[in-house]
RNA sequence: GCCGGAGUGGCGGAAUAGGCAGACGCGUUGGACUCAAAAUCCAGCGGGGAUCACACCCCGUGUCGGUUCGAAUCCGACCUCCGGCACCA
C-alpha cells in the first residue's frame, strides 16, 4: 500500500507538550456517530469486501450459518457475526483471499408464521426483513461480500434445491411412502425426528402426535449412516460435543438379527439383540404394541379382545410419553408361543409398552436374568428368570436374584457354550447362527431416514407429478424451477395450502402428456440449508447449481461458525448432502466443513431475575441498534468479543459495555489527541540508543503485536482485547511524560500508536480507519499487512526469577534475561530471605528454569 | 444409566508446554482536578495472622487422595452444574 509521508512541520507543533492535559481536553471527542457511516460508505464504494473466485492469494472460506431473516437483530445474534468478521479481517490482513458471504435461510416455518401473524405475504415479509437485517449488518461494519448473497426463497436458488431433490430421486435416495410420522398440531405439518425435543416440537414446544400420513418423501440418509459416523473421526477441528452428539444421534449398535418360528403359525418373528451371548436365558418374547404381528397372532382367539384393549391403552399412553424410562411397565400375554431357535423350547410371546416399534424390529427376546427391564417385567408377571452368565466366584439363582446381572462372565446353562467367556461365546453363537441360517450379524442404527415433506406453503415445492397412468413422475430438469405460486392462500390447515391452488395442482404428465397433478407438499427448509455453502461460490450461475472446479477450489469451508443448536440437524444434513454429491461426482471432497466453531449464547436477566438466553419473546433482548446508537458499532463489536470466551455462554452487562466505550474513547484520546507527536518517519529516529522507558514502550508494542495476532488465531478475543487495553494504558502514561521535543520519544510513541491502531482494527474497524487516515495514511487498514512482532524488541531485558525453597516462593531476583542459572542460583542462596529458610538444613538439590525460577530443595 | 463439557476473588474472566495464581475489565474504596458535579487521571481491594507501618508468616483454583523439586494445569476416586442420548433391545 501507499504510505503518505507526513510533512515534518506537523511534528514541530509539539511545543504544546507541557500542556498535554490541556490538549487532551480540547481534543475533538470520539464521535462514532459520524465516523462509522463514513467508513461503511467508503468500504462499500471501494468494494473492499468483494473477493472474486479467481483471487490469486491463498483461499480462505469463512462462513457463518446463514440466518432466517428475522428483521431486527439483538446483541445475542450479533456475537457470532462479529467473531467471524474478526477472523475474516485478520486473515485478509494476513494476505489471504477471504470469502465471507452472507445470505438468507428465508423459507420455512418461522418466516411463514411471522408473515401470518403480521397479515402480510411471506415473500413481502421476507423482503422487508432481509433489507432490515442487511442494514444492521452493514451498520455493524461486517465485511460481507454482498455480491455473493443468496436467498433460499428465490426461484434462482430453489430451482437448485429442486435439482438436488431430483438428484436424490434419480439415484434411489428419495422415496415416498405411508409412514407413521411426527405431526405437530400447532405448526400443522409433519416434522423430522431431528426436529423434536424428545416428544415435543423444537420450534413451538407442542406435543407431537404420531400420525399416518400418506405420500411423505424421505431421503435415505441411513444409506450413509456408516460414512457419517466413520468420517467424524476425520473432523479434528470440530468441538468434541458436536462429534459426540452426532455419534449419539446415529446410534450405531452391533448385534445379531434372527427369526423365530411361531407355534401353529406360518408367521415368523424377527428380533435384534446386542447380547446374543444371553440367548439361552430367553424366557419370553415381547412385541411392541404397534407391531403388526400382534393383531395377526391373536385374531379369532380368546386373547384377541383383551390384547386389543391393552394395545389401545398403550397407544394412548404413547401420546403422553411412553418413552420415559421410569414409565411403569405393562404387558399382556398373547396366548401364542415362539420356538427357541437353539433349544426348541416354547417361549411365550407378550405385548408390552416398554418395547418401541421405532427401534430395531419392534420385537425383542427377553432375558430377565441379564437385562434390567426384562427383569422388572418378569418379576411383575411371574415369568421365569434363567441366568446364563456368571462372574467367577458367584452363584446366581433365577428365583433369588435381586436384580439383573448385566456384566461379563462365564456362560452357564448354555449347552455346549458353557464355561466360555461371554465375549467368546457371543462370537461363536453368531457364527453358529449364521451357519445354520437362523440369523446373521447385523448393525442397527437409531438414525432413521430423513422426512423432508412439509404441509406448508412457504418452501420449495417438491418437483414431482402424480399421473394416473404413469404413477409418480419426476419433473424434468429442464422444467425447473417448479414455481411457488404467489397468489396461493398460505394459511396452514394441515393439508398443503398448495393443494387448494388449482392452477398449481393441475398440470400435464411429463411422461405421457396426459392430465396430472403436482405434488403439493414443500420441502423442509433444512434441505435449502443443506447445500447453500456451495451456491455462495457461484451464486449467479444459471445452468448449474455451482461450478465444480470453483467449488473444489474453495471448499471445504475452512472455518464454519454457528450455533450449537445445529449440532445434529443442519450439520448432519449438510454432511449427508455433501457425501451424496461426492458419490455422484459433483464435488471432490467428502466433508463440507473442515473446522467448526460453535459459539455460546449471550444470556440476560429476565424481568423476574432469571438468567436466560437473550430473546425477544423472553423480554430480555438488547436490540443491536440501541447499542449502536448509544455507543457505536465499534463498542458493540468489541464488547461481544471481550465479554468472555466465545464458546461459552455469557451474561450481558450494561456496565461492561460502558467499560468498552471508555476503552475505545481512551484509544481515541491517546491517538487523536496526540497526533501532533505523531511522526510518520518514526523508523528513522529509532537507530540510536534508547532510554529505559522508550525501550519499555517498544517492548510492550511488540509484545502486543505478538499476542493479539496469536490470540485472534486461537480465538481468544477477550485476551486479545485486554492486551490492547494494556498497551493503551501504558501509552496514556507515556503520553503524559514524554517530551514532544524529543524525536526519539515521538518515534517510539508513533510506532506504538500506529500499531495499536492496526491491532484494534479487526475489533473496531471504523475507529481504526479514522485514526489511520488522520495519521496521514491511505485507508483502509483492511488492505494493510498485519504487523509482525520483532522478537528481539519484544524480549524482556530484565527477568524476575522466582526463588523457591521446597517449592514455596521465598524471594524474587531481578536479573538480565539469559543469565547463567547456576550463577543466579548461587545469588539466590545468599539472599537474606532464603538464608532464613535454609538455616539448619542441607541443600539436597537445586532446580532451575532459565529466566524463570530457582527451586532449592532442602531436607 | 451412557456420552460430552465445565467448576479460579464481590462479578466476567486470565494463566498458550507442569514453574510468581488472580492479567484485563466490571464493581468498590480512597485521592487528585473542580465552587460543585460529571468526565478524566492516580492508587488500594482473595482470606487469615502479624505490624505504628513495612518486612514477614499461614491458607487459598469444587472435595479427597496420588505423581512431581514444583499441580488451577497430569493421574485416580467423588461432588455439583450445563449439554446430548435414553425402557435403544
Amino acid at each position: 500500500m501507499c504510505r503518505v509521508v507526513r510533512h515534518r512541520s506537523r511534528y514541530r507543533k509539539s511545543r504544546y507538550r507541557t500542556q498535554a492535559r490541556g490538549v487532551l481536553k480540547v481534543a475533538e471527542s470520539y464521535s462514532f456517530a459520524s465516523i462509522e457511516p463514513k467508513w461503511q460508505q467508503y468500504w462499500a464504494q471501494n468494494k473492499l469486501f468483494e473477493v472474486p473466485n479467481d483471487s490469486p492469494a491463498d483461499k480462505y472460506y469463512l462462513l457463518v450459518m446463514f440466518p432466517y431473516p428475522s428483521g431486527k437483530a439483538h446483541m445475542g445474534h450479533v456475537r457470532n457475526y462479529i467473531i467471524a468478521d474478526v477472523m475474516a479481517r485478520h486473515r485478509t490482513m494476513n494476505g489471504y483471499a477471504v470469502v465471507q458471504p452472507m445470505g438468507w435461510d428465508a423459507f420455512g416455518l418461522p418466516a411463514e408464521n411471522a408473515a401470518i401473524q403480521n397479515q402480510i405475504h411471506p415473500s413481502e415479509w421476507t423482503e422487508q426483513c432481509v433489507e432490515e437485517m442487511k442494514q444492521q449488518f452493514d451498520a455493524l461494519g461486517i465485511s460481507y461480500d454482498w455480491t455473493r448473497e443468496v436467498n433460499a426463497s428465490e426461484p434462482d436458488y430453489y430451482k437448485w434445491t429442486q435439482w438436488l431433490f431430483l438428484q436424490m430421486y434419480h439415484n434411489g435416495l428419495a422415496y415416498t411412502g405411508e409412514a407413521t410420522v411426527n405431526w405437530c398440531p400447532s405448526c400443522a405439518t409433519v416434522l423430522a425426528n431431528e426436529e423434536l425435543d424428545g416428544t415435543t416440537c423444537e420450534r413451538c414446544g407442542s406435543e407431537v402426535e404420531p400420525r399416518q400420513v400418506p405420500g411423505q418423501w424421505f431421503f435415505k440418509i441411513t444409506d450413509f449412516a456408516d460414512d457419517l459416523l466413520d468420517d467424524l473421526a476425520t473432523l479434528d477441528d470440530w468441538p468434541a460435543s458436536v462429534l459426540a452428539q452426532q455419534t449419539n444421534w446415529i446410534g450405531r449398535s452391533e448385534g445379531v438379527r434372527f427369526s423365530l418360528d411361531i407355534e401353529d403359525s406360518d408367521h415368523q418373528m424377527e428380533v435384534f439383540t446386542t447380547r446374543i451371548d444371553t440367548i439361552y436365558g430367553v424366557t419370553f418374547m415381547v412385541l411392541a404394541p404397534e407391531h403388526p404381528l400382534v393383531a395377526e397372532l391373536t385374531e379369532g382367539t380368546e386373547y384377541e379382545e383383551p390384547v386389543r384393549e391393552f394395545v389401545r391403552k398403550a397407544m394412548r399412553e404413547d401420546e403422553i410419553s411412553r418413552t420415559a424410562a421410569d414409565t411403569e411397565k405393562h404387558g399382556i400375554f398373547t396366548g401364542v408361543h415362539a420356538i427357541h431357535p437353539l433349544t426348541g423350547q416354547r417361549i411365550p410371546i407378550w405385548v408390552a409398552n416398554y418395547v418401541m416399534m421405532g427401534y430395531g424390529t419392534g420385537a425383542i427376546m427377553a432375558v430377565p436374568a441379564h437385562d434390567g427391564r426384562d427383569f422388572e417385567f418378569a418379576r411383575k408377571y411371574g415369568l421365569p428368570v434363567v441366568p446364563v452368565i456368571q462372574p467367577e466366584g458367584e452363584s446366581f439363582h433365577g428365583d433369588t436374584m435381586a436384580e439383573a446381572y448385566e456384566g461379563e462372565g462365564l456362560q452357564i446353562n448354555s449347552d455346549r457354550f458353557d464355561g466360555l467367556h461371554c465375549t467368546d461365546a457371543a462370537g461363536q453363537l453368531a457364527d453358529h447362527m449364521e451357519e445354520q441360517s437362523i440369523g446373521s450379524r447385523a448393525v442397527n442404527y437409531r438414525l432413521l431416514d430423513w422426512l423432508i415433506s412439509r404441509q406448508r406453503y412457504w418452501g420449495a415445492p417438491i418437483p414431482m407429478v402424480h399421473c394416473d397412468s404413469c404413477g409418480t413422475v419426476p419433473v424434468p430438469f429442464e422444467d425447473l424451477p417448479v414455481l411457488l405460486p404467489t397468489d396461493a392462500e398460505f394459511k396452514p390447515t394441515g393439508e398443503s395450502p398448495l393443494a387448494r391452488n388449482e392452477d398449481f395442482v393441475n398440470t400435464v404428465c411429463p411422461s405421457c402428456g396426459g392430465p396430472a397433478k403436482r405434488e403439493t407438499d414443500t420441502m423442509t427448509t433444512y434441505v435449502c440449508s443443506s447445500w447453500y455453502y456451495l451456491r455462495y461460490i457461484n451464486p449467479h450461475e444459471d445452468d448449474q447449481p455451482f461450478v465444480k472446479s470453483d467449488v473444489d477450489h474453495w471448499l471445504p469451508v475452512d472455518h464454519y461458525i454457528g450455533g450449537v443448536e445445529h449440532a445434529v440437524r443442519h450439520l448432519l444434513y449438510a454432511r449427508f448432502v455433501t457425501k451424496v454429491l461426492h458419490k455422484l461426482g459433483y464435488v471432490d471432497f467428502t466433508e463440507p466443513f473442515a473446522r467448526l466453531f460453535t459459539q455460546g449464547m449471550i444470556c440476560a436477566r429476565t424481568a423476574d431475575g432469571r438468567l436466560e438466553k437473550m430473546s425477544k419473546s423472553k423480554g430480555n433482548a438488547v436490540p443491536a441498534d440501541k447499542i449502536i446508537a448509544q455507543y457505536g458499532a465499534d463498542t458493540a463489536r468489541t464488547y461481544v468479543l471481550f465479554v468472555g470466551p466465545p464458546e461459552q455462554e455469557v451474561e450481558w452487562s450494561d456496565e461492561g459495555v460502558a467499560g468498552i466505550f471508555r476503552f475505545l474513547s481512551r484509544v481515541w484520546r491517546v491517538v487523536a489527541g496526540n497526533l501532533q507527536h505523531h511522526d510518520a518517519a518514526w523508523r528513522d529516529h529509532l537507530g540510536g540508543d534508547l532510554v529505559d522507558e522508550q525501550r519499555a514502550i517498544r517492548r510492550k508494542t511488540h509484545q502486543t503485536i505478538r499476542k493479539v495476532g496469536d490470540d485472534i488465531e486461537r480465538m481468544h478475543f477477550n485476551t486479545a482485547v485486554s492486551a490492547c487495553m494494556e498497551l493503551t494504558n501504558d501509552l496514556v502514561a507515556y503520553a503524559g511524560k514524554m517530551s514532544g521535543d524529543n524525536p526519539t520519544d515521538c518515534a517510539v510513541f508513533s510506532e506504538a500508536i500506529e500499531h495499536l491502531t492496526i491491532l484494534i482494527s479487526p475489533f473496531a474497524p471504523h475507529l481504526a480507519d479514522e485514526l489511520w487516515e488522520r495519521m496521514g495514511y491511505q485507508p483502509s487498514l483492511l488492505q494493510t499487512t498485519w504487523p509482525e512482532a520483532d522478537e528481539e524488541l519484544a524480549a524482556e531485558e530484565q527477568v524476575t526469577i522466582v526463588v523457591q525453597v521446597n517449592g514455596k516462593v521465598r524471594d524474587r531476583l531481578t536479573v538480565p534475561a539469559g543469565s547463567d542459572m547456576e550463577q543466579v542460583a548461587e545469588m539466590a542462596k545468599q539472599t537474606e530471605q532464603v538464608q532464613k529458610h535454609l538455616e539448619g538444613k542441607s541443600v539436597r538439590k537445586i532446580i532451575t528454569v532459565p529466566d524463570t525460577l530457582v527451586n532449592i530443595v532442602v531436607s
